[in-house]
DNA sequence: GTCTATAACGAGATAGAC
DNA sequence: GTCTATCTCGTTATAGAC
């Protein structure tokens, strides 16, 4: 900050231009997939044009990188704060499937759950970062299910890696089903019931 | 068949130019999505030209309609073959996961699940399409639950309409989770705790 | 950092000959 | 029923002025 009159591109500067970008993009992704948009459709809702976002984000792939790379970063932060929070393991469950309802209330699906349909069509970084996004949800929920065992607040049997494989592919196909006839009750409801079966009897 | 010569020719018919075409689009929807190929991918794997495509097919639109309608009749046929063959309930579930695994085996999705994801980009036509082959597996897998639980061969609470929502969304999301890894077992092992879950102990 | 202008290509679709 | 030829538009991406 050199002056007063910086404010208003301070202002901007803040919120950045590309972190604007990524935001109209991550809506984009989650509603209508990677190759369901484009540039111009960006360019439109913010005002500038095409050539600038080449500027902020050289390529498509580029920019669908930092897309997931920021996605993953935020869960991770959620995901730590749910565990900072030291609640018992059956409620930091119900905390996580809130994440994913969240997403489905703003009528979209799960960045990394809409690009694994389009998968094979996705440059191979963006491949490897939304396999990411999957391993790192997969190890959260197998910590706290074993977690959860331990301490005798959640019961199930074998592996917690197969249980978390379970539940995030569950969730993720409950999304998308739900999405389809834009009724997040259809969500909710199995989601409460994939949780209540994993409860321990008191 | 009016003479011999015509036997190339009918051999082509019997297949069916028309249903030659809904065969490459129905694998590369499967596999891209319907935003994720075009008609020149079907005419070059076909070696014929885009408009002899638009004889048969004449909107993108068009083609996916009838797409998503030959693949639910399809599926309704094998449904119907499963309930006629009268094996207890755990059985018809177990064979009805196995449809779903032979889709992942092709490396592919299942058709409604893919275009789940890009449901905002399509038109009307193909979304109420695509809900009603969700109805028609939700309505099927209710039917099934139901008559286990009666028989006693399934036990479950609750109403089976929101069990068969769960079992549905559950297969769907492990396919599309499993096919980020190309890992069939990942799929196969969810669905065998799924049904597994269910079965009355003896 | 944003613009205008344009390149280079691929998309869906149509007209009309054979 | 398939072809050639063409249209129109949208796509990603770049060059260069401001």
């Amino acid at each position: 900050m050199t002056d007063v009159t910086s404010t208003a591109r301070e202002a901007r500067t803040r919120h950045g231009t590309a972190n604007q970008i990524l935001d109209v993009a991550e809506r984009l992704v989650q509603t209508r997939g990677f190759n369901g948009f484009s540039y111009a459709d960006i360019a439109g809702e913010l005002g500038i044009t095409k050539a600038s976002l080449h500027y902020h984000f050289r390529t498509k792939a580029e920019l669908g990188r930092r897309l997931i790379e920021r996605y993953s970063g935020a869960f991770r932060a959620a995901l730590q704060d749910i565990e900072a929070s030291e609640v018992p393991a059956p409620e930091q469950l119900a905390t996580y499937v809130r994440l994913y309802a969240d997403v489905l209330k703003g009528e979209r699906m799960c960045l990394c759950g809409m690009l694994a349909a389009e998968h094979s069509t996705l440059p191979p970084a963006m491949q490897d970062a939304i396999r990411g996004f999957f391993d790192l949800n997969e190890a959260w929920l197998a910590g706290v299910l074993e977690q959860g065992r331990e301490a005798g607040t959640l019961r199930f049997d074998g592996p917690p890696q197969d249980l978390a494989r379970l539940l995030l592919g569950a969730f993720e196909g409950a999304m998308l089903v739900a999405r389809s006839y834009a009724d997040l009750a259809r969500f909710e409801t199995s989601a409460k019931r994939l949780l209540s079966d994993l409860a321990a009897p008191p």
